[in-house]
Formats: structure tokens, C-alpha cells, sequence
DNA sequence: CATGAATGAGGATTCATTCAT
DNA sequence: TATGAATGAATCCTCATTCAT
């Protein structure tokens, strides 16, 4: 193992060790020390890393937001149709909720919360292009409502959100017939529905 | 005015300063002794009120949530049309996130995060109910689909956070036309669609 | 005692153990733990009375600088002759230099090291003027040398700085012989000397 | 260039680091990663060249006080009658303050500090001999005042210090006339004076 | 000899909470 | 009831020093 790949793979436990933390206690009640005994550092090495505790948990917002688009889009090709290209990125996104439920907290808590610089934040939704590229096809071509994205974004994927976090406190379970329910919820929420 | 008095004005107070507070700079970031300052009291004087800083902000979750419900139900009789019922709700809600913008941010805050006690949630969670039947009595008519109500929530309600922390970060705003459409998203997400 | 007597016995307090403290182990190795506990007081505390570290060397400069220059004064009048106005500060700032010596020494330690703000220097030279205005009288009147009065201090004041610390580190002991020879050169370095 | 030039380049650098960051910033506020990276070296280094700190600030001390005695005698001979001896060496001991200033600057603020050891501060002063040698002539020869070598000192050459730090801090400036009065106060201090 | 990464100990500062009044 | 002063226990962060390479 070279001396970089042991840096890399140290960072990766520091952002690991601080998406659990957060989840499980807050920002608040999230000291650097325990992070630091988490990542199985010493508090000082954080520091080598990240400028401070506000950069760590910016960076660590980029990073998970980063992969929560990279997963979203991973199979997507721009040929396919809208509606084909809309139900693929929606299940990315709805097995990303599941599967990688504690990235998926992390963003969720992030979100609605000043806890995250405005420039991460900017930083962290730039990959979510490709989605707002299908819309506006879909717009063109007369399938999908001439909506803001805001509005698009609210109900056909936000949702998934609230679903993810019902079910991590244990109210709620997503099944297969769960998710192909909210599917099509969220596809008649934004599609043109011919009378 | 009486003595009482006094004091509920006192705890209003606090529990104004406390959604301010939070709101601008996240539970972290906010310390009883600004909490108190805002207020106008001393910081001991919180203690006459509020066990510890947890029970100062589970009130203050319980309480915003009892006046969100309120709000929500306001105008609504049980003998009203589903569709118009659902409506009448659903724009008071609107409404709210509108108006009461603070409220709102605060509720959105708390939800995403671990800030609250569990047992302030499921406090919060009670006064849903008329919706609940509302929805019970649509999915019996054949006018709603039959999902859980986590989905129901999911999608007719919950987007209206997104919008509103979209609109309060200034990235979007909410208007006559982008309400009227939110609600056809909503009422779509959740109907019975005949083909 | 009243509440506000007892809040100034702890400022003090706490200066007074700054100095000691500054004194003999340097600002740097001076912790405001170890200035909380002489002062009987918790470190947080401090922050009550001062803003910051900074601020609390500051603020003991300026207040043991202008002790200095009360004492330094305590007895002159502008109606002396400038010769007598002169050997009765200079023997003041000496006994200040040989009673005072812990203020001294704090001084002299400020004075050469860049541990006081800029602002906080020049206040504490302010009370230093009715030794300038003794000089310039001298001046218009022939028997001080015209010169700065940069160079008229370097050589009739502060060398008893210099003397006070060699003292202090016990290589050399001021006695009255000491102190009368000593304020001739002081004199003869300033005065016109008529060949 | 040999290996060994190498190394004394090195520890050069470093005592250049140290004298330029304590006498800017003071030796609180002096970091040793400060020092190592203004000396283009790793912290590491510094510990090849030094046993710690407080080593480091020792030695630069002894040899930047060991410049400073060098340079005050190049030019003189103990064959120099005592005026004239003195008036050499003090010249040289000006030209110091004004052209050496960062060495200047640096011992000044050790000499008011506790931040030199003691052994330390006895090794500087040893090479100060032929100048307490011409005092003890100048006395013999009834030139000199019959005071002990601290008052000589402090009246002779210590202001020059207060002169040198006046200076750098933009309050005053030293030119030719300034210095020749200052040699004339100097002078006047310490030699006897026939009425 | 040289180093960059790593760290434990410690420092300044903050904060929830208490207590005498 | 109301408070301002006080504080011990954290918390974030720094730094002199070490060690594997």
C-alpha cells in the first residue's frame, strides 16, 4: 500500500466516521474527537486533512451528493426516451434511498438545514444537469408539464426523502410494491395527463 | 395584564427567539445564552420555563407543529367532498408554508434531523388525523389510490418543504400560477387516474 | 461588599496574576488556566472581564502603565523649576522601578516584545505628557539639550529599566549611592554642559 | 558546495527564520512549522540541527549576541586612548542597531524576557570583556566616572536599544545628527566633568 | 541527512446550567 | 418570579515533537 493510498484511504474513514456521527447525533453533539476515535485517528490528523470542522462537513456534503449523482445517472444514455430516461434515473435514485440509506440521511439532514456553506451547496447540485436536461426534452416534447425544475425536483424525486426517513425510524417499510406505487405517483405528478 | 400573563408572554418569547435562532444558524450555533438575549431575559429565567435546552426545543417542536395542524384544518368539515376537502387542506398548508415561513423552516429543520425526542415527534404526529381520514374515506370512495399514508404524505404534501426552503434560499419563487400547479402535481400523485 | 466591589476584586485579581504569571514565565508558557487558578477564579470566568487573551495583556498594560505615570507624577507641579520638576520625577519613576518591580518588570517586558496591540501602546504613552512639556520647558529655557524627546527618554528614563531588571536577576544591587550616581548621569546626558 | 556547507546553510536559515518570525510576531506566536517552513526545511529538520525549541531560541540568542560583540570591536585597539576607544565602539555599536536591525530587534526583546535561558544569557555576555576593560582605564585614568559596569552600560549603550525599537516602529528617526547627539549624551553620562 | 505524516498533550474559548440575591 | 455572575466540563484547534521511510 503506497503512502498516498494510506492518506486516501485515512480521509475516506474521516468522512465515513462523520456521515454515521451526524446521522446518529447531529451536528451538534458531534465532537471532532469522536470522528477522530471513529476513523481511528488522532484528533489532531484531522486537521491534515480539512481546515476545520465546518470544511469537513462540507467536503463530506460534496462527496455524498457526488455520489448520489453519479449512481443516478450511472446506466442513463441521453438516446433513450424521455419517459424510459425519467423511470431509469428514478429507480437509480430510489435504490440509492435504499441501499445506501446512511449517504442518503446525511444528504437529507444536510439539506434542510444552514449546517452546509452556500458554496458547497451550489457545488454539490451542479451534477444534476443530465436530469434537468431530460425535463426540459420532456417539455419539448409535450410529456412532461412546462414546469420550473423546482417544482418537477419536489415531486417526482423529493419525496424519496421523506419515504427514506419514515422508513429509518421504522414507521414505514418500501417494498417492491411500495416503490412502484410511488413510481407512478411520481411520474403522474409531473407527466401531461390527456384527459 | 395579570401575572400569567406575563409569563406566557415570557415563554412566547423564548420559543419566537428559539425558531428565529434556529432557523438562521442551525441548533448548533444557537446557545441559550443568544436564545436569552433575543428574548429579553436572563439566561436563568429559560430554566423557569424549560427543563434544559432539549425540553426548550421539543416544546417548541410540539408547539409549532399543534399550530401547523390547526392551520391546516382550520376551515375543513368532515362533510365536505373528498376532492374538496383534500383541496381545502392542502392550500391551507400552502398557505402556511407561506405566511408562516419561520414555522414552516423550523418544522422542515426538526424533521431531517436528530435534534428532536422521539417522543416529541410521535406528539407532534397526532393532530394529522382528520387527513388521514379524509385520505381513508377517498381510497373507499375509488377516488384515491390505496397507499399508505406515508406515501400519500410523501407526495401530496411533503414537496410543499421543498418549495418553501427553494423559495426561502431565494433559488425560486412561488406564485399564483406555480401554487395552482403544485396542487394538480399533488392531487395527481395521489388520485385514481381513470385512463 | 457589595456585588460590584467583588466584581473589581476579581479583575484585579486577575491582572495581578497576569503579571506575576507574565513576569516569570513569559506570555508565551503563561496559560490562562494557570491565570484563572491564581486568581481563584475559573478560566471561564475570565471571559467575563475580558474579551480574549489579547485583550487581557492589553488591558493590564494600559492599567499598569498608568499606574506608573500617576506615580511617576504624584507630587510634581508645573511651578517647579525645571531642574527640581526633573529630579523629583526621575527619583519617583526610580522608586517606582525598585518598590513597584513586578509593575516594572511587566512593563519592561511589553515594551520590547510585540505581545501588546499597537493601540494599546499609544494609550498607555498618553499620561506621559507632562514630562514631555517639563522638557520643552528646559529646552526654551537653555538647560535641556534641544533634542527629541525619543532621545531625551532613552537616556535619563530608561535606563532605569535596564537597571531594574539586572537587579531583578540579581547580578547587580541598586543602593542609594547607586541611585544618586545614577541620576547625575541621567542629568548630565540631558542638560547643556557649559565648557 | 561540500555536504558539511550544506548543513551549516541549513542551521543558518533556520536562526534567520527564528530571529525574522520572533522579532515580527513574538516568541509566543512562533510555531516551529512557521520557522521550518520559512527556512525551506521540513519540522523534522530542525531537529537534526537543534534538541528542541528552547534550544533553538538559546543558540540563535549566543550567536546573534556573538555577532554583535564582534562587530562592536572589529576595528577597535586596546592601544586607542579611552576616549577615543569608546567613541569607536560605540560608533560601531550604533552602526549595529541601524544596519543589523533584525539582529538588534532580536536581542532586545530576549533581554526583557524570560524566554533565553540563564545559562544561555551568561554565554553572551562573556565576549563584552574589552569594553568593561576600557571602562577600567577610563576610571584609572579619571576619565571615566568610578561606577559599576551595569551603570556605565545602562547609560552608555542600553539606550541605543530604545533608540533602535523607537525606530522600527516608525515613531522616530535616526539620522547623523540624532546619533552624533546621542553620542554626546552617551558620553556625557559616563565621563567626568570638571566645573 | 532529510522528510512528511502523525500525534498526544495542552491551550484558548464556549456553553449549558446553577446559585446567591 | 427573575436575574447576573459564576463555573466545570467540554469543544475546537494548535503545536512541539517523533517516526517510518
Amino acid at each position: 500500500m503506497t503512502k498516498l493510498q494510506k492518506s486516501i484511504d485515512k480521509r475516506n474513514a474521516l468522512i465515513k466516521a462523520t456521515i454515521e456521527l451526524v446521522n446518529n447525533n447531529g451536528f451538534h453533539a458531534t465532537p471532532m474527537s469522536k470522528i477522530a476515535k471513529m476513523a481511528n485517528v488522532s484528533p489532531a490528523t484531522i486537521y491534515l486533512y480539512f481546515e476545520n470542522k465546518q470544511d469537513l462537513v462540507n467536503q463530506t456534503y460534496i462527496e455524498v451528493k457526488a455520489k448520489y449523482t453519479k449512481y443516478a445517472f450511472e446506466n442513463y444514455l441521453e438516446s433513450m426516451s424521455v419517459e424510459a430516461g425519467f423511470e431509469l434515473i428514478w429507480k437509480r435514485i430510489a435504490d440509492f434511498k435504499l441501499n445506501e440509506c446512511k449517504n442518503a440521511m446525511f444528504l437529507a439532514q444536510c439539506d434542510n438545514t444552514p449546517m452546509i456553506d452556500e458554496a458547497s451547496r451550489q457545488e454539490g447540485i451542479k451534477h444534476l444537469q443530465p436530469l434537468l436536461d431530460l425535463w426540459a426534452r420532456g417539455i419539448k416534447e409535450g410529456i412532461i408539464k412546462p414546469m420550473s425544475d423546482y417544482l418537477l425536483y419536489a415531486y417526482s424525486i423529493n419525496p424519496l426523502s421523506f419515504l427514506m426517513i419514515s422508513q429509518k425510524r421504522g414507521a414505514f417499510k418500501l417494498n417492491d410494491t411500495n416503490i412502484q406505487e410511488a413510481y407512478e405517483s411520481a411520474w403522474n405528478s409531473i407527466r401531461v395527463i390527456n384527459k
